[in-house]
DNA sequence: CTATTTGTTTATCC
DNA sequence: AGGATAAACAAATA
């Protein structure tokens, strides 16, 4: 499920209860969600503590508790943040959990995918997350940048380009599709082979996907509309909303991906 | 029973 | 060197 506005999302899911104070419940140290995590050290540190904020980067979340300790969350395939408010009962995939004012704060991840990390800090957010790249809905992503990535992955599938999180963070395969589709590319096109009017459109539609995601999915995850590419492409029978002909499907770049034959070139 | 999955890492081959 | 490819990870779902 989650790429960059679903991580938004959850992300704010917990990030609501910035100022209260946080009680480690569970925090099971035989899920593989914990790989390479000093489970002993999270007890201590997350033991009865407050959280003081959050942000996200791309697929990546880091909470930040007192004392400059930092909680990374990484939501893997199917990884999700949730506060339960009535009755909690323990469920058979909730790896970490909290108790914060009536309520507990889940991290639940059925495939194990996700991840979790402890990094302590003098209370300044760690050098290497803020020593991350841009990100696409980011002022900082303008034009330039995107030239910079572009020109670092000309010799791949631009399907397989634009999933690469150290140049493109927080697309994932539901919106690299939607933004080949709305730039009229063909996602096993390679990116050295687009125009300059078929880069221009790829830097827009990469840039609008992403804000206006965000917006939609970030803020109560609602689905966008029917005018996106994203509720046709896994529907059996599904049709471009642009042509109203059939969408094709295949792997492009190792992933499945979705297109439309009439409409991308 | 089979095949599928919105992610990442690692190995291997070219 | 750098890119493509497949496998592995693990569980739910159709």
């Amino acid at each position: 499920m989650p790429e960059l506005a679903e991580v938004v999302f959850h992300a704010s899911q917990w990030g609501g209860y910035a100022g209260k104070i946080w009680e480690l419940v569970r925090l099971n140290e035989k899920s593989r969600c914990c790989r390479g995590l000093d489970v002993e050290r999270s007890r201590t540190v997350l033991a009865k503590t407050r959280l003081e904020g959050h942000e996200t980067h791309g697929k990546r979340m880091l909470f930040r508790f007192s004392q400059g300790a930092f909680l990374e969350v990484h939501l893997g395939m199917t990884g999700r943040l949730t506060r339960d408010e009535s009755g909690y009962a323990l469920g058979k995939h909730d790896h970490l959990v909290f108790k914060v004012e009536g309520g507990f704060q889940v991290f639940c991840d059925p495939r194990m995918f996700g991840k979790l990390a402890l990094h302590e800090t003098d209370g300044d957010l760690p050098d290497w997350w803020r020593a991350l790249p841009p990100q696409p809905q980011d002022a900082a992503f303008d034009r330039e940048r995107f030239d910079v990535c572009a020109k670092r992955c000309e010799g791949s599938v631009v399907k397989a380009a634009l999933l690469k999180q150290e140049l493109f963070p927080g697309v994932g395969n539901w919106m690299a599709d939607e933004i080949l589709w709305r730039a009229r590319i063909r996602p096993e096109r390679r990116m050295r082979s687009l125009s300059e009017a078929e880069r221009s459109a790829l830097f827009t539609e990469l840039r609008w996907v992403c804000k206006e995601a965000i917006r939609i999915i970030g803020s109560d995850y609602s689905d966008p509309p029917e005018s996106w590419l994203f509720l046709h492409r896994w529907k059996d029978g599904g049709v471009c909303p642009k042509t109203s002909e059939p969408l094709a499907r295949d792997t492009v770049g190792g992933r499945t991906t979705c297109w439309s034959p009439q409409w991308q070139v």
